[in-house]
DNA sequence: CTGAAAGCGCTTACAG
DNA sequence: CTGAAAGCGCTTACAG
């Protein structure tokens, strides 16, 4: 009578072949402890004769847990999420879980629209450096999940957040240029809400520490290596030309050096430049590039905690978690 | 008797509120114009009120068909792929279309493992840049959705598969750089199959058309800039030193580019550097980088054509598709 | 255009 | 340690 032709063996084709119910082949799938050992023998054997594989979508349904997790980032080219993704996403996928990944872009129609998504598939947890508008909070609060904030620390998040602040890191930046002697910094600010704190830090610490005005100019989000050529040529036609550059990616300071030395600039003696987020090429570079360093894959292990605590049913200790910050001084500045 | 309090308000609940059936609303949703415009109007009314939000697991598991799709990439790090995962997600996000990240590493075994948890989520389809081992072959054979491997133009692909050959890209690069009057090339190959097919097809070439012996360095795959260190180093202690250096990738030439001016040299003039990919610090570098432009958003694209006409119940009309690449002459050789 | 009802493939109290 | 059975929240022939 049961004819495992065409269609994929199902949980009852194992029980009936291991001659036990269902609920014994689930609780072996689940629990394998809870099964007498010579139980466990039969549905093993019969599993491996079937190719059965469990169909997840059922099973998520039946016990209210997913067991997937949205990643919500901007674009795949802001590479300064990449540790932080690579490592959510290996350790999940270890422990079993899906990653379900959403690219949000700039607008908030697109974040909305991924949260919904993943509220459809009723995810256990959404982890998200999405900055978040007030209709996102509405949605948020209708979700039954953990809703992770990464790569910010704002002052109320709805649950939980695991980043550093951005505004500290600008104040720390400017005191470090100023304890380096630079006089004269431009800053180059990214168009983005986090990258306008760091900026808005160091300006309002630039000031207090007695610097002069400090001229700004702007990027796109993300930062990237290509914005260095404009930034560079409209740098040139300031009345006075700045000692240090201060990017808001070390792509960006790469792109800068490049254009520095094309212009027969030595770097930092002519023009000192300052990254930010350490990311691998900036240890590479030459000059290196001083930056700071963001321990992204410490942000992955942090919120994947709170994710393990949270689906243990325990309560959150914490709505913020800081994982700081270290300013790393190498030869670009 | 419906208290919607404190959990998830359902279909039936939705229904109840429109006095309609579930089934009613389950057209709504899925096919609205199959439903008077005046009920229509009832239905969408009793969502906003309810907020309700499609369960997609319950969905999926009734309908049979996840409505997710599952991408299978090496590492983030590899931002060759970046293109064409981005593309992907975002067309494919717009249609509703969940996907499912997986990043394989280089081991079979991670591979395997995330085909299985695609296969148990029942996605429509799977995307794999990942070469494929026997055991994959064997659960690739089990899978009733699509399977398509892009990136690469194998004999005899399982299902279908996207890409280009890797060998002609070779080829064509050893035909180009004798025809620019190159007679020395070092080329350094990263360790995958994908890379090595190119070195292949070059030296090949390059014999072919009468060039001498050609000396092989190898990196780690993938291709990074953070290699050209020790490449260049180890270039300098060659009897001969290279004229011009064949690279795996944009950033690996970049690097070599960087050392090759921190030590003196001039590019092209006293060496020659070669790029693939065509990222987009290609045409941005200084020198710009000469290199093979490798289409990634067009293969997610096709990727995304087939799966519609497979999902829509079509049978594919071709086991491969070549979306071919081009050689873009820049500044660096 | 709409409804009643079966079914998708699991999980999990509840009993024993 | 195991089983019978209800239930998770949808979709979809089948009728009308």
């Amino acid at each position: 009578m049961n004819e495992i032709a065409n269609r994929n063996p199902t949980l009852d084709d194992v029980a009936a072949l291991a001659s036990v119910s269902t609920a014994t082949v689930s609780r072996y799938l689940n629990n394998p402890k809870v099964v007498a050992s010579a139980t466990g023998e039969r549905i093993r054997e019969a599993i491996a004769q079937t190719g059965y594989i469990p169909n997840l979508l059922a099973g998520g349904l039946a016990s209210q847990k997913s067991k997937m997790v949205a990643v919500l980032i901007p674009h795949l080219t802001d590479s300064i999420f990449n540790d932080t993704i690579q490592t959510m996403a290996e350790e999940l996928a270890s422990a079993g879980t899906t990653v379900m990944m959403g690219l949000t872009g700039v607008t908030q129609e697109q974040t909305d629209q991924l949260i919904l998504a993943a509220m459809g598939r009723r995810v256990d947890a959404i982890i998200s450096t999405a900055p978040m508008g007030p209709q996102t909070r509405d949605l948020i609060e209708r979700f039954p999940g953990l809703f992770i904030q990464i790569w910010e620390l704002p002052e109320d998040p709805p649950q939980l957040a695991v980043g550093f602040s951005h505004r500290d890191v600008g104040r720390d930046v400017a005191r470090f240029l100023q304890s380096r002697g630079y006089r004269r910094p431009l800053v180059v600010t990214a168009d983005g809400l986090r990258a306008r704190m760091r900026s808005e830090g160091f300006l309002e610490e630039w000031q207090a520490l007695g610097g002069g005005n400090v001229p700004e100019l702007w990027v796109e989000v993300p930062s990237r290596f290509g914005h260095a050529r404009r930034i560079f040529a409209e740098m040139r036609r300031m009345a006075e030309l700045p000692d240090v550059v201060v990017c808001g990616s070390d792509h960006l300071a790469q792109g800068v050096i490049v254009e520095a030395q094309a212009a027969g600039l030595r770097v930092p003696d002519q023009l000192a430049v300052m990254g930010f987020g350490n990311a691998q090429i900036a240890g590479d570079m030459r000059p290196t590039i001083t930056t700071v360093d963001i321990d992204g894959a410490r942000i992955a292990r942090e919120a994947i905690a709170a994710i393990r605590q949270h689906s243990a049913g325990g309560k959150l200790l914490v709505n913020k978690v800081d994982v700081g910050f270290r300013l790393i001084a190498r030869e670009s500045a």
